[in-house]
DNA sequence: CCAGGGATCCGG
DNA sequence: CGGATCCCTGGG
């Protein structure tokens, strides 16, 4: 598979957004297997959109948006959870991409064992180990320490597809946890899939 | 339903 | 500085 690359990610947020449905995280790190997971759902923000890190310019933890498209953007969200976020745009924009959720593919069992160590393995559950912007990350192993402003293009963290078809039903809809903008229609999913996110 | 959890940001 | 808020989750 082939890595998304710099001109995948210089685009709108809410493209790039849509076209990553059906692309693959994938994590190789030199200790653990490496992990792949399918992207079903991501969420689009951009810098006028009252709802977006970069709505009121840059600061120490956004700073990631502004970049070049292409950088991963990792935040901390209710003191717990990581968010993976993909930034989009050329430099100076402050769009990004958030990744809700994906179906795990490579790596499957270490993922399961990581998060139910010593349960035994449910390929019915497994398909939802993915299923949240902090179950995604938490899941895979992304932090803001390790992977916050690091390159999506070739690493340790990359996007990659497998070819430019689309052979899904694309979902477009409002996003999830925000107070501000809420009409936006700025949510994409694969419609039917089983590992998008709960709530809606 | 609701509380935990800690960084962040803005206003004073 | 204080305090409100936050792109969430799991357990009642």
């Amino acid at each position: 598979m082939q890595a998304l690359d710099r001109g995948f990610y210089l685009r709108g947020a809410e493209e790039v957004a849509r076209d990553l449905l059906g692309t693959y995280i994938v994590l190789e790190t030199e200790r653990k297997t490496p992990l792949a997971a399918r992207i079903v759902e991501t969420e689009a923000y951009t810098r006028d959109d009252p709802a977006s890190h970069s709505f009121r310019g840059a600061t120490a933890r956004n700073e990631v948006m502004f970049r070049e498209g292409g950088s991963a953007y990792v935040y901390l969200i209710y003191g717990i959870y990581e968010c993976f976020n993909a930034v989009t745009g050329p430099e100076g924009d402050g769009e990004a991409v958030l990744v809700r959720a994906a179906e795990p593919v490579d790596g499957i069992l270490t993922i399961w064992n990581t998060r139910f160590p010593g349960i035994p393995f449910d390929p019915v559950r497994a398909v939802r180990l993915l299923s949240g912007p902090g179950l995604l990350t938490r899941g895979l192993g992304i932090t803001r320490a390790r992977h916050n402003g690091i390159s999506l293009l070739s690493g340790e963290l990359t996007i990659r597809t497998d070819g430019p078809f689309r052979s899904f039903e694309l979902y477009a809809g409002p996003r999830i946890g925000i107070t501000k903008a809420v009409g936006l229609i700025r949510r994409f999913s694969i419609s039917g899939s089983r590992a998008v996110s709960r709530r809606t």
